[in-house]
DNA sequence: CTGCGATCTTAA
DNA sequence: TCGTTAAGATCGCAGC
């Protein structure tokens, strides 16, 4: 394959960067849009087509020759902005620092460069890809030369220029002379622009063939025109020629590409402040790994031990043979006590022909040496998700974590609950030190149990590297936590939760495979109908699941008239296609198909498939650093939006079985957000009417409707309850007219009413709002914290969704807060008490039990006191009790 | 073939 | 523009 060679029309680009980008400025009041524009331009460049030679040309500054032969050659042009004039040098040494070859010529212009290298390596070799979008360059195109404009991602050849001008590359000159430019101020011929220039050289083949012909054409203005300005078209042709003969090099490869000067660049970058690139440069520190150490002999063990009994903080890891904690096998643990001591005691390494490496110490041995380590409640632990290491450790080796157990996953995440990043090799990236990723370590291996082929001495430093780098997080965030008031948050509940919620995986929950299977052909059968039904009403065959081709059917073959539109196209959700049902039966028919395919895909399909064979159970994960707001969430499956509103949903609620002999109990509590808002805000009407233990829906419709408590009609009562929640979520007039399908003018009269009425809710609000906008986070009843950045910001809509974060933050938090503490004891007393019951999911204001029917009472007065006195309010907390055989409600 | 955004639906 | 927090199925496009 040839050698490629991009030329880069770098005048060009710096001129668009400027002008696509809205100014932006360093600390200093350095302009710097300009630049970061044109940076990314180029790596766009680089990281897409990886070129091996480059040519940056540059316009030179000051006149040229084309001002000798026509001074006012782009005299219309303003000079460069005052602001661009600040960034060029900015721009040259980014190319400089980028090892980017760069030409600029006196006298001559970008594109003249451009042209004399084209052409002159093109004949050397090399395919010649000219970076730019000027139409000018054009001429220049033949089989070895292209051009390529990154902004619009079009490549030029010349079959593309055929078909823009209907003429060849060569005859582009003429055409332009004839056309003019006035952005160069090049005259051209008055009167001819594209469409006649085109003609005119197609026609006569040229600039000289025109002239030459002239006489014989027929009268016409155009005609006396193009004679009268001859000399201009023969000026402009000379203007627009490209010039091929300026000096450069003749070795092609003084334009091959090196590896960028990152000491230039990380100089310029932390200059202009352009964080994100500094990133790329940045150096990493090597982690020391002279401290690490592997434990193949009882006597290397011994000194181990006796090196840790001084300890009060370990970090610890496990390796083993899959992510699946209930599955893995023990590889080996590493153990750090401080940033220069750590070990690797591999147990369960093996050859490719499945042998066990010779020289490790027995599992057994290893466990039972380290259990009074492991499961000392005198000795911390430090570790990255400890609750996979939990569970690994209690169910493939019998031993119980203990101490306090110092997750830096948790840790990263109460300092800042929205972020997305928590690996810790990217962690311990944002401190400076590169760890060896796991795909380096097993070396592309995708065997689900690859970690134990790794050698004894690259998974030591593996292994080490781990818990190292768990106590250099532990060393930045441990100060942060403190600062921060997040302390007792991070001590006493999410650390303590993390056995609780292993426990929960670990018991996942019993599923009735052969009810779920026929509930599963059930369901294919009536989708296989209905779909059958609809292609017949749609007289047509297409995919119902796809919006696009919905769309397409309801609303451009039928005729029906659309509501909503989205960003791709017509909207067809539910309440779309609610809104049609009565004109056509097709929308009605597919709300039933939409309904039923989302249970049979998202829960019949999907438990069948997730059901450890093993248990008979599905083990969801109970992740417990994602919500901004320190709710839990599920995965796999999720265990928190199992369907309840509909019959058919209820019908999958009953696939979920207790143990034999067991029942299930689940607790919910009753508007535990509602009661915490009437805490923060200690209104009087909303703490009244819970220490009452009012209906509080019922008694908001009486408020706002104005009638007696005992009048309430279940219309008045839906609709106080959608103001209820509403409230919670910082809801507007608009929002809620939408929810209830009312005027924006009758909205507001309910929010009135309501804020009438709970005034004290209101200055809350605006309280909390105004506290956000001082301190830039919120926080919850335990201290748990969320920034809210945008509280500030001028742009109306990022600023509102910011203050209905702020306001709902506080109360889903501390609902959040409030069932883990309720979690914590509940799981401590039902210990204590020696009950069997097990607490197996958490639904965010409910606990589902199983547990010995003989023990129901005694569960459900331990459950009852651990919910409701969970946290201390100034209302009182209430739990409602249901039981059965499923989880049907 | 993989990743990703958009749309839609499920829950509290 | 317009109601918070999640997970996940599916489509359809962009890029490899």
């Amino acid at each position: 394959m040839a050698n490629e060679l991009y030329i880069i029309d770098g005048s060009a680009y710096i001129y668009r960067a400027y002008h696509a980008i809205a100014p932006l400025t360093n600390s200093q009041g350095q302009y710097t849009h300009a630049v970061y524009g044109f940076i990314s331009i180029m790596r766009r460049l680089m990281k897409d087509k990886s070129p091996t030679h480059v040519l940056m040309a540059y316009d030179s500054k000051g006149p040229v020759f084309r001002h000798d032969m026509y001074p006012e050659y782009k005299a219309n042009r303003p000079p460069m902005p005052d602001d661009l004039v600040t960034q060029i040098p900015y721009i040259k040494e980014y190319v400089k620092g980028a090892n980017i070859p760069s030409l600029e010529i006196p006298g001559v212009e970008a594109d003249d460069i451009i042209a004399t290298a084209a052409l002159k390596y093109s004949k050397a070799g090399f395919k010649v890809i000219i970076v730019s979008g000027d139409k000018d360059l054009l001429q220049l195109i033949d089989e070895n030369i292209t051009i390529w404009d990154p902004m619009k991602n079009k490549v030029m050849d010349s079959e593309a220029v055929q078909q823009k001008y209907n003429l060849p590359p060569t005859s582009l000159l003429d055409c332009f002379a004839l056309m003019g430019d006035s952005a160069d101020n090049v005259p051209g011929v008055p009167g001819v622009g594209p469409k006649t220039a085109q003609k005119l050289i197609a026609e006569y083949g040229s600039l000289d063939g025109l002239y030459e012909q002239i006489d014989g054409m027929k009268k016409s203005k155009m005609k006396e025109k193009l004679i009268d300005n001859k000399d201009g078209a023969y000026l402009s042709k000379d203007l627009i020629r490209l010039k091929v003969d300026v000096q450069v090099p003749d070795d092609p490869d003084h334009f091959l590409l090196t590896e960028p000067n990152d000491d230039v660049l990380r100089k310029l970058y932390e200059e202009l402040e352009f964080t994100t690139l500094l990133k790329e440069v940045e150096v990493f520190e090597k982690v020391p790994t002279k401290g690490f150490a592997l434990v193949t002999t009882q006597s290397e063990l011994d000194a181990l031990l006796k090196e840790i009994q001084a300890s009060k903080v370990v970090a610890i890891d496990t390796e083993t043979t899959s992510l699946n904690s209930r599955v893995a096998e023990l590889v080996g643990v590493s153990i750090a006590i401080d940033l220069e001591r750590a070990w690797y005691i591999p147990i369960g390494h093996k050859t490719e022909d499945g042998d066990i490496v010779p020289g490790q110490l027995s599992k057994d041995l290893v466990v039972e040496a380290l259990k009074p380590i492991i499961c000392s409640t005198e000795i911390a632990k430090v570790g990255h998700n400890l609750k996979y290491d939990y569970s690994v450790l209690k169910n493939n080796c019998g031993v119980l974590l203990g101490g306090q157990l110092i997750d830096t996953m948790l840790a990263v995440y109460l300092l800042d609950p929205t972020r997305r990043v928590l690996k810790l090799d990217d962690l311990c990236k944002e401190l400076g030190v590169e760890l060896t990723s796991f795909d380096t370590v097993v070396n592309g291996d995708k065997r689900e149990d690859c970690f134990a082929y790794v050698s004894l001495e690259n998974a030591c430093s593996y292994a080490c590297e781990d818990v190292y780098g768990a106590l250099l997080l532990w060393r930045e965030y441990e100060p942060k936590i403190v600062e921060m008031n997040l302390e007792s948050l991070f001590r006493d509940v999410e650390a303590p939760l993390i056995p609780i919620l292993a426990d929960m995986e670990n018991a996942g929950i019993g599923l009735d495979c052969d009810y779920l299977s026929t509930l599963a052909t059930e369901f294919s059968g009536k989708l296989n109908l209905l779909e059958v039904e609809i292609h017949q009403l749609a007289g047509a065959v297409f995919n119902i699941n796809s919006p696009s081709q919905l769309g397409k059917i309801l609303f451009e073959d039928l005729e029906l008239p659309h509501g909503r539109k989205t960003k791709t196209g017509y909207s067809t959700d539910i309440k779309v296609l609610e809104k049609l049902a009565p004109r056509h039966e097709l929308p009605a028919k597919v709300i039933l198909y939409r309904t039923l395919s989302k249970l049979q895909s998202t829960y019949v399909e999907k438990l069948a498939v997730l059901v450890d064979q093993k248990s008979g159970r599905v083990h969801t994960s109970f992740n417990q650093a994602i919500t901004a707001t320190g709710r839990l969430s599920s995965s796999n499956p999720n265990m928190q939006n199992i369907p309840i509103r509909t019959e058919d949903g209820n019908r999958i609620r009953k696939a979920f079985i207790p143990a034999e002999g067991m029942m299930f109990l689940s607790a919910d509590y009753s508007q535990i957000d509602l009661r915490v808002l009437a805490h923060y805000s200690q209104d009087e009407a909303l703490l009244k009417a819970f220490r009452a233990g009012a209906d509080i829906h019922a008694r908001t419709a009486a408020q706002i409707f104005s009638v007696s408590e005992l009048l309430i009609t279940p219309e008045m009562r839906r609709v106080a309850k959608s103001i209820n929640f509403g409230i919670v979520y910082g809801m507007s007039a608009f929002g809620l007219a939408k929810q209830l399908e009312i005027t924006r003018k009758d909205a507001q009269q309910f929010i009135d009413r309501y804020f009438a009425h709970y005034s004290g809710v209101k200055t809350f609000m605006e309280k909390v709002v105004e506290q956000a906008k001082v301190d830039g986070f919120v926080t919850t009843l335990l201290q748990r914290r969320r920034a809210v950045p945008e509280i500030n910001v001028k742009n109306k809509t990022r600023r509102e969704f910011a203050e209905r974060i702020a306001i709902n933050t506080p109360i889903q938090g501390t609902a959040a807060d409030i069932i883990k503490l309720a979690m914590l004891s509940v799981s401590k007393e039902i210990k204590e008490k020696g009950l069997k019951a097990k607490l197996l999911l958490q639904v965010h204001d409910e606990l589902v039990f199983e547990l010995p029917e003989s023990e129901l009472v005694d569960t459900k007065a331990v459950v009852k006191i651990a919910m409701e006195d969970a946290l201390a309010l100034d209302v009182p907390l209430v739990a409602n009790f249901e039981e059965g055989a499923n989880l049907a409600k």
